[in-house]
DNA sequence: GCTGGCACTCGACTGTAGCGAGTGCCAGTC
DNA sequence: GACTGGCACTCGCTACAGTCGAGTGCCAGC
């Protein structure tokens, strides 16, 4: 197929103008508004090429061109020069991050300024539970036959959940439970826990055996199986930018959507530990309800360590340059302050 | 002003067609599907009376009527009959109740049952720290100039922080530490904690002092000035149903609303300590961005205490009787949850 | 291979007309 | 005095015709 560099740059500046716009692109505006070299003329003849080839098209005869999914995703292969960040963008980023306090406390504020920054719907994923080590298990008896559960991860997670202990276990057993527990598991991936788990339950002594047994049932499904992952969520009203021509008129797939950390999860998560850039344009998202939208994400992490990922998600219709550069910038600013701790 | 038994009829007739059908409702369509026992031409007399009052309103002339917000409010005050539940929705309530195995855990599944069931946006607040007890505190050393402090309430509630210390303390100090904050301070309201955390520095020993004064900064600061309160939220997505006529045809000031933590708490947190359902109908509300939202809310807890808030949010025009019993019903279910743990 | 010119298409907008739901008012009835 | 039937009127909604103009595809010429 013959794309040459002219027709590449027409695709380009096409692309740009819809975004800024929102509105189908003329082949005359086109050669005003940009140094193409030709005549609207030509352009035309590019442009029906671009349409046969599927990258852009008509939404009805006698209107301008539009980007398909796929002629975003050149534009976005091919096409899009980095874009940096401005001073502005980069004070905000760090602004953020001082006077943190807490992993929440990150979380919570790096998916607010991402949502500020790019202007879409901002995810985070909080740090994975299967990327993370145990720094620390605590037990703490609430009664006889009650024990709080706490978790300390090396990312700075904290989870915690009661147990319901068979039969009252004195105190003297718990600071031994939590003794063994921790001799056991502290320093170890989250994942690899089970058989550790499994041992500690055959090796304790015949009178800890009944509490370890419940214990590391609790531990077990709430740390490795139902593997509890987080997400925070920012900046649902700028959905509603755009007016309704974004998501053909219907948020409402959309916002369910974003209910669901499963789906949340699939997009954003990590699934390989890289921190490449990831680029899902409409029709390549597997969820359904997402076809309409666009999702820029990436992971990040301590140092070279990816412990969860982040990203936003909007309209096909939106800057990728621009928040491709925000994504990666902010994921990194996270990767350091965890470094930090 | 003359609201005779009929003309009240005539407004009760108008909120629930107005209600069931979203479109202005017309005297002669009143009459055949309510027995009024009178004609269409009296029935536009009353209505011109209600008009005049200021309960219904006209979009344009030559449209049915509409009701006000105040017309709303008098149809909640006096008009409603209560509606009791369907074996449906009882199950449902009854259902989500079992399994759960956290308070946070409790906390989603409320706000999503909630959601479901009224089908609009629903929010629960997590049991209010100012309302809870310190049931323990623990210290857990991360390193030696480092401490996570995690506080367990009586309801439920976990809270942890991490604090920097400003020298290293030796394990004993941090047990001698942990000694002291549990006896001042476990069984005591946490919005009376102030001065006894004050005296808690002046008591403690020399060598423990520059610890203690820095914790006890820390659990003011998270704890009670910081007021830690934490919100839940669920079934935006319904906010798009009834196709943009509600909400004037835009979402975004409800949505840029929901995001804001403060405000939701100004809108379902208790104020004083009651189980009262209250509703807000439109221009009640104090926050501008929900004016064109009505919100029914009440408060739950153990027994007869009230802990938190909940409620849910949507268009004026709702379903009053049906979502104030699901609200309450709920809020029931969920203090009778709490009071088992 | 590019360009200017030209005929053509088709959505957006405007103006007009008819329809019908719904109203307000009034005179008449119980 | 309260209710009712009748009637003129209002006004949004829909359909339809006409115009405008942005944008296109194609073609002959450079």
């Amino acid at each position: 197929m013959g794309l040459d560099d002219r027709k590449l740059a027409v695709l380009r500046a096409i692309v740009e103008d819809y975004v800024a716009t929102q509105e189908p692109v003329g082949s005359k505006a086109l050669v005003e508004r940009h140094q193409l070299g030709v005549s609207p003329a030509t352009v035309r003849n590019d442009m029906a090429v671009l349409e046969e080839e599927g990258y852009i098209r008509q939404p009805h005869t006698s209107a301008g061109r539009v980007p398909t999914d796929r002629g975003y995703r050149l534009f976005v292969d091919r096409l899009s020069r980095v874009k940096p960040l401005s001073p502005a963008e980069r004070r905000a980023i760090e602004r953020f991050l001082v006077g943190a306090v807490d992993l929440d406390d990150v979380v919570h504020r790096t998916v607010r300024l991402l949502a500020q920054l790019t202007r879409q719907v901002a995810v985070v994923q909080y740090p994975s539970l299967a990327r993370s080590k145990v720094r620390h298990l605590e037990l703490v008896p609430i009664s006889t036959t009650r024990l709080m559960v706490v978790m300390i991860a090396d990312t700075g997670r904290v989870e915690q959940r009661l147990v319901e202990l068979p039969a009252p276990v004195p105190a003297e057993d718990v600071t031994d439970l939590r003794r063994l527990v921790n001799e056991k598991l502290v320093g170890s991936q989250l994942a690899e826990t089970p058989p550790l788990v499994q041992a500690l339950v055959e090796e304790s002594a015949t009178h800890l055996r009944p509490a370890m047994t419940t214990l590391s049932t609790v531990l077990l499904e709430t740390l490795v199986e139902r593997h509890e992952e987080r997400i925070a969520l920012a900046g649902t009203a700028n959905l509603t930018r755009g007016g309704l021509l974004d998501f053909q008129g219907s948020l409402r797939p959309i916002l369910e959507a974003l209910e669901e950390e499963v789906v949340l999860l699939k997009l954003i998560g990590e699934t390989e530990p890289s921190n490449a850039t990831r680029v899902l344009i409409g029709d390549e998202n597997e969820i359904d309800n997402l076809r309409a939208a666009s999702v820029v994400s990436t992971g990040y992490g301590p140092g070279a360590t990816i412990v969860g990922g982040l990203g936003v998600l909007g309209p096909t219709r939106m800057d990728y340059p621009g928040n491709i550069a925000m994504v990666r910038a902010v994921a990194r600013y996270v990767g350091e302050l965890l470094a930090q701790n």
